[in-house]
DNA sequence: GGTGACGCTGGAACCGTTTCCACGCTCGGT
DNA sequence: ACCGAGCGTGGAAACGGTTCCAGCGTCACC
């Protein structure tokens, strides 16, 4: 394995000026670095990137956290993330990050030891500790699904979203509409409380009261959206359309009526948040935002920021925008 | 940021020492250990993976190759794999190979410049050539649905697989069976290859002729399939049951057949294979392989190569298994 | 022709670890 | 009392880059 010394001897020059002609380095004349390319070529050398991150005192890789990586919104993020990353040579280490414990330790270590080219955080709101460490280390940070004052971030509006979703369930005739989400659990950020604030919103313009049963929160997941959901169809007054705050959820709200023989959405309305993958397989309707066209600007956003400092944080909003597919529509007469 | 030298000051000791301290190696006496861990924590001191990773020659981080990260099935492998290394504080380098010239380079930066501690390969199989330098270089490998003798590699028997789901449909009576399969395009080994044979094996076996027309394929993709789907379809004597080579073309071949508005199965019966996500929510019968079990047990593999050389190279075959939902039945009467 | 500026270059220092070698000390055996 | 073995330790060298500084030409200009 050719070391830059060896490329030096060979080209019959100093290794500063191999080093220079590896970084582009515009001081070099054009025979000299003709002259080292060619011994280069003929060597087959290749940098070590490990020598070089330690020079650098970083690497040239990209780190991206994420919290529960099973998630289907998550992953449909991290799809547009890494071929965004891995089409410019960038190398991308993934760490998942699902319980505080995990998330302390996956911050300490990327300032202190592994020490990124830049970081993409998907989900999780940096505290402000954790962003004063990492704007010491000098390190770029992008946010997708967060937002932290004086940093890039990828959104959405939440809290409108939900409201669409709901405004197109009042718009169909529904007045009996709960709402079914997540309480935040471990590490992440909680966007069904905006999400659980715009169906509120919602229901109060149109005038149309919330029965406090009518809100049911449970932890994350199918599973769990099922038992809330039977929890909430076993009122005396059950719903006759359901807000779920995530399109996994609302699969649970599907299993479940499904499971008690209630016609869909002839019985029961339901409409989902995040469009995920399966969505349009179940005929979700639901809210649509763009997972992975976030994770690809974002990873665009870091790239620029890596290439050329400079640029504003600017928290950019992504649109939103209601999907009506065969899960919502009047209530049968 | 405190470094080793900052360490063996305040300890009051040699670096050689802070070192074999941080290393966990015999040769310290218990005392100095002590008082070198106490500095440790007094200085807040964290070694630099990236001085490690060049006086190692190597880096702490394993890295992992996949095709086509947008695949299901490659995503659920990914959910078994990610989360089994960084619960042992193993950083994950990911890859998205797709075209084969990322492939090469992708082969070749292992090797020659992020130099990672150990390698796992999805769904490719490197060449002897590229087994070669992986070998020279001393990089643990296993391989994930691909084998190659003399590595550790995980795979199911895709050809019993595709049998048995052929035989599922003659048990049900069906004997115009057709099968829509995807042709090796791009990087990523062709499991269709072995499905498609499996397919004919069981026919063969059975004595039931298969027209050259009822074997269709072409590029993977749920779009392909429905065009596929179609063309099988138009024949004059049309199939009353297709096998599918993967799940996501099957979703493609039920598009198709919920287009032309044919009942599934009373019309036509469709078999998948590997079990992804959304097969459920489909409803989609399939061959069900453990693909996220799949990707754990070869990270875990992985990582006692990394612990504890040894261990001869072996080939696991993974259990497969048809699973009856509700898009196979009895031809309707 | 002398001088200053500047482009190009070589090489040493440095990044923060690991590892190897050498040395001192202790202790057991003779 | 002497000697050798071996444990514990300090420190230098090495890993392979980057960067800074100094020096050498060359050239323009006076």
């Amino acid at each position: 394995m050719p070391t830059i010394l060896d490329v030096a001897r060979a080209a019959g020059v100093g290794v500063g000026t191999v080093s220079r002609v590896l970084n582009d380095h515009p001081r070099v004349a054009p025979a000299t670095r003709a002259r080292v390319r060619e011994a280069i070529d003929q060597l087959g050398y290749r940098p070590s990137s490990l020598a070089r991150a330690l020079s650098l005192g970083k690497s040239t890789s990209v780190t991206v956290l994420v919290p529960g990586l099973t998630s289907a919104s998550v992953g449909m993020r991290l799809r547009g993330i890494i071929p965004t990353f891995n089409e410019s040579d960038r190398d991308v280490q993934l760490s998942n990050v699902d319980t505080e414990d995990q998330r302390t330790r996956a911050f300490e270590a990327v300032v202190t030891s592994s020490r990124p080219a830049g970081l993409l955080v998907i989900s999780i709101e940096p505290t402000a500790a954790e962003m004063e460490r990492i704007r010491a280390a000098e390190i770029p940070l992008v946010l997708v699904d967060a937002a932290v004052a004086g940093t890039h971030s990828f959104v959405i509006d939440n809290r409108a979203g939900a409201r669409a979703a709901t405004q197109h369930l009042l718009d169909l005739g529904h007045s009996r509409i709960a709402f079914v989400g997540d309480v935040v659990s471990g590490v992440g950020v909680a966007s069904a409380l905006p999400r659980k604030a715009g169906f509120k919103a919602a229901m109060q313009t149109a005038g149309v009261a919330v029965p406090s049963d009518y809100i049911q929160e449970g932890p994350f997941g199918r599973e769990s959206a099922l038992q809330l959901t039977h929890r909430v169809l076993d009122l005396p007054q059950p719903p006759t359309a359901i807000v779920a705050a995530t399109d996994t959820m609302a699969l649970g709200v599907l299993e479940a009526a499904h499971s008690r023989g209630l016609a869909v959405p002839g019985d029961l309305s339901v409409i989902g948040f995040d469009d995920i993958d399966v969505a349009p397989y179940v005929g979700l309707s639901t809210v649509r935002q763009p997972l992975e066209e976030s994770g690809a600007a974002a990873a665009r956003c870091l790239m620029g920021l890596l290439a050329a400092e400079g640029s504003e944080p600017a928290h950019t909003f992504l649109p939103v925008e209601v999907v009506v597919r065969a899960t919502t529509g009047p209530t049968r007469v």
